[in-house]
DNA sequence: AATATTTTTCACCTATCGTTCTGAAAAATA
DNA sequence: TATTTTTCAGAACGATAGGTGAAAAATATT
């Protein structure tokens, strides 16, 4: 009963969540949201009821679009690994946008409580996963069983906070590759790990990365 | 010869700083600016030639208030100290609201191209302060012949622009205690270097550090 | 005191912001 | 086919954005 939508929800998130990406949220006006999505603005209203809905719904949309992404740190087995080789993802993305998420991070003045706290949230569970694979190295002895495994996740986060962003200056591919190989030195003879050697980049996802599509 | 300002235009541009730094360049509404800083919009245009121009000063402000900021980086003796006291004040700061620099770099697209390079160079410059200390601790022995003294420069620039971002997520003093803490055993053991130990936050400046006022 | 010079005040401008409304087109149901 | 329901395209909304012009107010010079 009804006319058919002409548009595909998960389509206008995407384009529109790109917007918000690169623009921020005050620079992304509503204009371009609609000449951007191919949506109307009726339509645009009445599925997302507002520019704030559309910003929380294209949230949403990346948060959803991690479920898959996240799998690097999901994976079995859990460890080190897991870790270097999600850092190596991020580090080697080819997005000179940041992270939609972490970019967030500093507009939260102009985004209302509820996303403020979405975004929040997102840095925190980024920390539980890290710190799973931490605990499984832990377990699996490439850690020592002394070592403060919280603090190691908050000081990965924070590396991985600081390359997505450090990626907006277009840093060349040898900036990237001795900027991996720093950290992946670092990590091991910081923690005294078994290293899995530094690599090119692939196409696979990660937590903090910037997601390109 | 004619009437007196009856501002000063440092106090105008600390004020009009501190409200792009915390809303972003688009979030910070030429009304609020008139309002933060006391200035009249005539003046204010007449003085800084629009919003952009203001931003611009601000910039400029910013980074002349650096000089003397900077000087933990450049004093003597230069060294891996001086490295880890610059991170320590980075986390250790009290604004929750990122680095003017850093956070204008999630914002470059809608920064003119002139802006954009002023704060791309700010990296830039960040490295090479690091570098300097770097390349006078493998002189003074503190690091191997061997080390890629560059490549550690962007890493630890790269870890303070994520320490800053993540300072937006308000952390407790607990848990900058224990991320500088990691991001030291990383670096000492890391580089073999020695270390000075950890430490509480003094008042004194950085380069990326958060300034408060 | 008079004049010249500069800053400030205040009203107003146009453009665009996010938002709402209207009427017509299209598709599903009766 | 007629009716209902929903989308679509666009105009129009009030509010506010950034920017400006002319006159008033204040200071410095003569």
């Amino acid at each position: 009963m009804g006319r058919h939508k002409g548009y595909d929800r998960e389509e206008v998130l995407e384009k529109a969540m790109h917007l918000f990406w690169r623009k921020g949220y005050e620079g992304a006006h509503l204009q371009e949201l609609v000449e951007v999505t191919g949506l109307n603005r009726f339509s645009l209203y009445k599925e997302f009821r507002g520019k704030d809905g559309l910003y929380e719904a294209a949230v949403d949309h990346y948060l959803g679009g991690l479920r898959h992404l996240s799998e690097v740190l999901n994976r079995e087995p859990l460890g080190m690994a897991n870790i270097l080789e999600e850092v190596r993802l991020v580090v080697f993305s080819d997005f000179p946008y940041g992270c939609f998420m972490t970019n967030a991070l500093t507009q939260q003045e102009v985004l209302n409580e509820r996303i403020r706290k979405r975004v929040r949230d997102f840095v925190t569970a980024s920390e539980q996963m890290v710190l799973k694979n931490l605990e499984a190295a832990r377990l699996r002895g490439e850690l020592s069983p002394d070592s403060d495994l919280a603090g190691l996740a908050k000081f990965i986060v924070t590396f991985d906070i600081g390359i997505v962003t450090f990626s907006t200056t277009q840093p060349t591919q040898e900036d990237k590759r001795r900027i991996y190989e720093n950290f992946r030195l670092m990590l091991t003879r910081g923690t005294g790990v078994q290293s899995p050697g530094s690599g090119e980049a692939s196409d696979a996802p990660a937590v903090l990365v910037n997601r390109t599509r």
